[in-house]
RNA sequence: GGCGCGUUCGUCUAGCGGCUAGGACACCGCCCUCUCAAGGCGGAGAUCACGGGUUCGAACCCCGUACGCGCUACCA
């Protein structure tokens, strides 16, 4: 088995890459990587209302920017295309004769309606078992001659009336069973001639040769339904695994009430891709028993199917951040400053000049932001004041800091420190502030909140020495100065 | 209604007949400390949904019940 698995991920293109989904493909595309098989993607875009390439592309994008490669797909090419379904209609007509010939389909010509009307009256009397198989009565040739007579038909699976149970061993849940009255002539293909979800699918699973369907548990129940064809298409049924669904903090659906639901929109909040896959993959899998981060290829490396939990999972976006923060605080300080130079530009901080000349400055203040992020958008909050002449001093910490008697004081002997300081950097500035408040007879803290707050406008802010060079001594005096006129205005 | 699946700390999970039920996030406390973080240490938190069996012994095996979810379409 580990020479030739074939593993499919196989999207409706009508929407963005949700998490779920996502999920899908990392755990196909880990299994595929783990026994070096090969990972198909696959673009059910069979509803032609909904599907669009905009989202197949969007799709695609979001599919690389988590890190996963297919083997054949959507521009990657492959032996066993197209591989997009509304180009395979030849390949859907191709099997149906295959299937009249043997006798595994026929024509049904009840309408809509007819159908509805007795559904509801079986409901009612309780127990509805499907569609009660009236056109399979009807003789072949009566039938052919109908069809050609082009009366308005579907095209029937027709269900051995001996089978028996359906039994699949599922990777994830083991061994399952079906009774087979559960299981009725369902439609293959259309009235309009196009096939239905259950016979698209295995037609084409069955041509490109997927040997692992590893897929949402909401179609656990079509499985039997598509053993049927793939028995009647006389292939070999691949082993299936069901994923059990990721829902919202309040336990129902995932939906963007409750925050971002498609994995471009967790992208451009901030989030690393790393951390993304790892998070999604901890969401109903564990390498083992305590660990919690790790990386694409150890993912690869310990993945197994019979390790994927049954139960659904409860997105925690709490745990997504902190996992970010882990791999942020990896990064080295340059990948940092790749990152966030775009978002000091987008916000007007910087020109792209200036972060290319301030380059080696911008490698010196990363590791400390790095330090205290959660999410990529953080950054911008959190250098700014770094980047104007003057600061905005918050009315709550002015309240809360300047307005101590001794203030002043403090301000006029910290300026004449940071003056004097020789070189400015941040071991000289340490050693010269923090031997005043001695001097002054006050408490250090209260001291270094007054000097943090007149230079970065905050009561909270990154540490105050390396902000105090990272500023330079002409703009940090600046500041000094100004916070001193406000506290003696007061 | 029928059929199927699921149920271990608030959350994600480990466990695959014998464990003080382990880890992670979140939470609380202490340490570090110029704030916030990060980090270190510690704490609280799960009668393993419930009820019956089987067994010397059950979170693990079997049967029910409850709750949740899925399918039951000429949606996917």
């Amino acid at each position: 088995m580990t020479q030739d698995v074939r593993v499919r991920f196989a999207p409706s293109p009508t929407g963005h890459l949700h998490i779920g989904g996502a999920r899908t493909a990392i755990y196909n595309w880990a299994f595929a990587r783990h026994h070096g098989g090969t990972f198909i993607l696959r673009i059910d875009d069979t509803d032609p209302e909904r599907s669009t390439t905009e989202n197949t592309l969007a799709i695609l994008r979001a599919l690389r920017w988590l890190g996963l490669d297919w083997d054949e797909g959507p521009e990657a090419g492959g032996t066993r295309g197209p591989y997009f379904q509304t180009q395979r209609s030849a390949s859907y007509a191709e099997a149906l004769v295959t299937l009249r010939a043997s006798g595994h389909a026929y024509p049904c010509f009840c309408s809509a309606e007819e159908l509805e009307s007795k559904r509801e009256v079986a409901r009612v009397k309780g127990g509805y078992a499907g569609y009660d198989r009236a056109c399979r009565s009807i003789s072949v040739a009566d039938a052919a001659v109908r069809v050609e007579a082009k009366e308005p038909h579907v095209w029937r699976i027709a269900v051995p009336q001996d089978r028996g149970d359906v039994v699949f061993h599922d990777a994830v849940r083991g061994e399952l069973s079906f009774p087979p009255a559960a299981l009725d002539d369902f439609v293959l293909v259309r009235t309009d001639g196009t096939p239905t979800y259950n016979y698209a699918t295995v037609v084409d699973d069955a041509l490109m040769e997927i040997t692992h369907v590893i897929r949402g548990d909401d179609h656990l129940s079509n499985t039997p339904r598509q053993i049927l064809v793939f028995e009647a298409l006389g292939h070999d049924v691949p082993t299936f695994a069901h994923l059990s669904m990721i829902l919202g903090a309040d336990g129902k659906r995932l939906s963007k009430r409750l925050g971002a639901v498609s994995v471009e929109a967790y992208r451009d909040d901030g989030f690393l891709p790393e951390a993304l896959l790892n998070y999604l993959t901890l969401l109903g899998f564990a390498l083992d028993g305590d660990t919690t981060v790790f990386s694409a290829s150890q993912l690869i490396e310990g993945f197994d199917l019979e390790r994927v939990s049954k139960n659904a999972a409860i997105f925690d976006a709490e745990k997504l951040e902190w996992l970010n923060g882990v791999y942020m605080r990896e990064l080295t300080p340059e990948a940092l400053v790749d990152r966030m130079t775009p978002l000091l530009i987008e916000a007007g901080l910087l020109t792209s000049d200036e972060a290319l000349a301030r380059h080696d400055w911008l490698v010196a203040l990363a590791p400390l932001v790095a330090q205290r992020l959660k999410r990529m958008d953080e950054v911008v909050p959190m250098v700014s004041f770094l980047f104007a002449d003057d600061v905005e001093i918050d009315p709550a910490a002015r309240d809360k800091v300047l307005s101590d008697s001794h203030v002043s004081v403090m301000l006029h002997a910290t300026r004449s420190a940071m003056s004097d300081v020789e070189p400015y950097d941040t071991t000289s500035l340490e050693a010269a502030l923090k031997a005043l408040p001695e001097a002054l007879d006050v408490k250090p803290k209260a001291l270094f909140q007054a000097v943090r707050v007149a230079v970065t406008g905050s009561t909270v802010s990154l540490p105050l020495f390396e902000s105090l060079e990272l500023l330079g001594r002409d703009l940090s005096v600046r500041r000094i100065d100004a916070a001193i006129a406000l506290v003696d205005a007061s």
